[in-house]
DNA sequence: CTAGATTGATTCGTACTACGAACTAGATCG
DNA sequence: CGATCTAGTTCGTAGTACGAATCAATCTAG
């Protein structure tokens, strides 16, 4: 496990371990984040994540938890609770008759694109703490890692 | 909600964007490989966190609950968990008879050792497409960002 | 062309996470 | 001392997640 903001933090370790450790952190922070806004509606994470994949695109169900990382029958209930809320719809595949796609409702393409700007301006204390010829540098080393 | 790896990524949007998204991206990336980490190991991702959290420290449950932003009343169970797989151990404290200290036990020491090597070196895939010196500027950033 | 296998999704039962309210025990302050 | 506050636990409820079982539609071999 990584460290988590020790009061002591070695200055001194090898950059790794250190990299690990500014890894580790920031996805608490930024996932942290995430979790406290989507408690302001209701949503827990995992929803929020439904609605910012969905955002771009329209899936079945099975490639949806795949995305997620989920077994189907989870996302079953999760997509029922959404469903019902409004977020999002279920549309019967003509390909397959089997299959179900699911998409953003209006109400949900809408939640999702405040749920993005809030999500900008709550990153802002942390972001500003670089210029912003940093920022643009660090944009371009994670999306390089990330292999955007 | 940040969009999640569109697939027709907008390479023109404005830098705050791209890095709200960039750190989405990253939080999702280091919190799933801690997520399955953890479940080799049967743990959730919050035992996880706690386990980092007092790799450090020994904390009174009151503490530990803000420190992961929680009920107290979420820890209760979350301590007994971890307590019974032998992980940490209460330790009720001297000055104050009704407060309750947590603290690693070795074998929770150990296993948060080794949960951290294993963390980096899953890590490695993504860290490894920066250079050295890119790897050394990504964490002096993320370190200041964060301000650690 | 149909019988059997496979695939897409749902339902069910179980365990964990998280919350808030109610409660107990110990501290603190008037 | 008694009132109040604080630390932690217990309880009930809802959401998340899993795997096994199930059902319907599709595909594939003979």
């Amino acid at each position: 496990m990584p460290r988590s903001r020790p009061a002591d933090r070695p200055r001194e370790s090898a950059t790794p371990e250190r990299l690990a450790d500014a890894l580790a952190q920031t996805g608490f922070a930024t996932v942290g984040l995430l979790t406290r806004l989507a408690a302001d509606h209701d949503l827990s994470l995992t929803q929020v994540r439904v609605l910012a994949i969905l955002r771009d695109r329209r899936l079945r169900m099975s490639d949806l938890a795949d995305h997620l990382g989920l077994e189907r029958s989870t996302l079953s209930g999760l997509v029922d609770r959404a469903e019902a809320r409004g977020l999002l719809r279920r549309v019967s595949c003509a390909e397959d008759r089997r299959a179900v796609e699911v998409e953003l409702t209006p109400a949900g393409r809408e939640l999702a694109a405040r749920g993005g700007a809030a999500f900008a301006a709550g990153l802002a204390p942390l972001t500003t703490r670089l210029t912003v010829a940093e920022q643009a540098g660090l944009v371009d080393l994670l999306e390089r890692m990330l292999a955007i």
